[in-house]
DNA sequence: CCTGAAAATATCCTATAGGATTGTCCTGAC
DNA sequence: GTCAGGACAATCCTATAGGATATTTTCAGG
């Protein structure tokens, strides 16, 4: 006998967690959200008391935010928020991107049909709010939220070239380099000056998708990186 | 006063480890280790029982372990033994590599001159035990720990390329790669029959090296992992 | 013999307690 | 004033206990 089906519309998967993956969740949101200082110590106990939860599942959600990279751990010292990135790292950073994401772009360029409508439908958000931040800008009243919009607009692009490699390792390691780009937005503080030229990089990426040819739509993401890390570096000389 | 110098010759640098992360290498030895079948639960309270401590540390060194992809985990239902990788999912590895191991090998082209005498060395083990491997194949008496000094030393050269990057994101990626390869080979069963065309494909990436032109190592180095993917497809389709 | 529900067991998850280690502060000697 | 040594406090780390959830077993009814 088949069990009755419920006219749920789209069956809404009811994520069970546990403590700690909320608690995860928190830490997490606080580390790339408030610019919280390198090195901070992050006291398992004072997490505890703060959360009001035992400092059980704070443990647990430290062992696998270290996995991030977001927070370092010293055997029988404790946590402290990951030290701010290194100008050499940096350029390591900006490496690993060229390389992932140029790949990832080749890779995506297989299901170009299907992709190039969302990013086009994601170009036209980041187009939106990047007018929103020119024009705070120039109004002197651009606050920390609206650069964070568009901060995850513009990330939203690259995250859906990743997705639409279909490739579940290249997705997770995106993970990775996502939350060390947003963590370096935050302390490099760049990302005002290109808010024009970042949307017609993405313009150009969308059209070298349109060919089909996988060589072009890397070469397109390869040289938009580096046009973000040269801005990045005129940026850091400006301080 | 500049304080005393001890002649300790190297200093070796005793690692102050607590029992979780003891925990994380004797249960990540027996998962690369002797093949346990996917799948398998892995109980946080036997494994406690098993090393005679209690749950705490376990829990954690599973919660690290999550972030490799080697177990999987449910929420209130515990860990186990990841499952069986697709085929789909073994293409995704091989496209992965390519566009990893392509990119490290480009950049790792830079220092090319300290690079190349340790990419010499590893291959002349790499010939060594390849002979030993054949010999023992032929007098059929290939035992499994012979076999995992082979994808040990095989690996080892890999490992080398990304070191020569300098780059820890890459480095750090290759950790995942590893673990995900390791794995693979332990139930696939494969590389007996590419014995010795692996070492004469690593040779021609060292070529590559030495001419100095990082294109040319990137496209040796892709031409070798395709060239890994089609035997392991063979061999996949001879099982 | 098979099906389905209820009890029993095993397991996960969080909280609490205590030992071990590290860092800080204070005192006293040179 | 500077430095060494010791006591105190804070923190990390492991162990144990108990509630909550999942799984298995048992058992009654068809």
């Amino acid at each position: 006998m088949p069990e009755p089906t419920y006219p749920l519309g789209k069956t809404v998967v009811i994520e069970r967690k546990g403590l700690r993956d909320r608690v995860y969740d928190l830490v997490l949101d606080m580390l790339v959200g408030q610019a919280v200082a390198p090195g901070t110590r992050l006291s398992i106990d004072a997490i505890a008391r703060d959360l009001k939860v035992s400092p059980t599942p704070v443990r647990e959600a430290l062992v696998q935010l270290e996995r991030t990279g977001l927070v370092t751990r010293e055997p029988l010292k404790g946590y402290r928020v990951a030290p701010q990135i290194t100008d050499g790292q940096l350029e390591s950073l900006f490496d690993t991107r060229i390389v992932l994401e140029g790949g990832a772009a080749s890779l995506a360029a297989r299901h170009a049909d299907s992709l190039v409508p969302r990013l086009e439908a994601t170009l036209e958000e980041h187009r939106a709010v990047t007018e929103k931040v020119q024009e705070a800008a120039r109004a002197g009243t651009l606050s920390v939220a609206l650069l964070r919009e568009y901060f995850t607009v513009d990330w939203n692009f690259h995250h859906l070239i990743f997705e639409g490699t279909d490739n579940p390792f290249l997705i997770d390691m995106s993970e990775v380099i996502s939350t060390r780009v947003h963590r370096m937005r935050q302390t490099v503080l760049s990302g005002v000056t290109d808010a024009g030229d970042a949307v017609t990089e993405h313009t150009r990426i969308i059209d070298a998708f349109r060919t089909g040819d996988p060589e072009a739509a890397a070469a397109a993401m390869r040289d938009h990186i580096e046009k973000v890390r040269s801005r990045s570096r005129s940026d850091a000389h400006a301080h």
